[in-house]
DNA sequence: AACACTAATCGTAATATAGCAATGAATTAA
DNA sequence: TTAATTCATTGCTATATTACGATTAGTGTT
């Protein structure tokens, strides 16, 4: 019912699904990749740099804020936002463990 | 509108996030893990294993190998899944770049 | 105060997703 | 052939997501 049932499966299971949700949208990626690559407080010109409206971007920014994946300080009539790299490194440590769990050496069994 | 605008986004970034995407549901997250754990074909006790529906299991199993992360073999009135080592080494390489795109090394912004 | 600017929030639409009962297709067993 | 088994597909419902126009809230400027 679009409604996913969180409760049968282990907290790590859904913490890995929480983050691999919040990337699964190219919005999303693109406001991450842009602000590691400017490596500095971005002051909201994210709705020039990526084409969607404004509210549109405002929400995405919601989203990766809720999760903890990047900051936003209020500076005057602006609002800076940045990586938060203590969380990010976290969630990798999450993320990798998921990924890297296949053992290269053994071939595929059919 | 519930649909993403696919078009402002490089190929990169849409390749990222239709891979999280997948990953975005602990029942997806849950086959995989279990699939690398048996480390063979599993024949479909999947619905016994996971507490969903068979159809809804079916569902995420289809989804898995749309994007070439499970293989699906008919053996008999069974279908026996097993991980596509391959595509999912493609894949890592894909997540990794963005993922440690970070740089350790630079202290936060603000 | 009046205005401009920026960003969040609200409301709404269109579409996507998650879940399952019922059904269907294919194979094997009797 | 009939029945049983296994899994995919279909059809449906409930909820979530994406997107944006309009509005609001907050700050700075004149």
């Amino acid at each position: 019912m679009g409604l996913t049932k969180t409760e049968i499966f282990t907290n790590q299971q859904n913490k890995i699904a929480q983050f691999a949700k919040v990337f699964g949208h190219p919005a999303r990626v693109s406001i991450l990749q842009y602000l590691f690559k400017l490596n500095s407080c971005v002051c909201g010109d994210l709705v020039n740099e990526i084409g969607l409206a404004q509210p549109t971007i405002s929400q995405h920014l919601k989203e990766l804020k809720h999760l903890g994946l990047i900051k936003g300080d209020i500076e005057g009539t602006r609002v800076c936002y940045c990586i938060h790299n203590k969380n990010w490194t976290a969630m990798k440590t999450v993320m990798s463990e998921f990924l890297n769990q296949d053992d290269p050496k053994t071939p595929d069994c059919c």
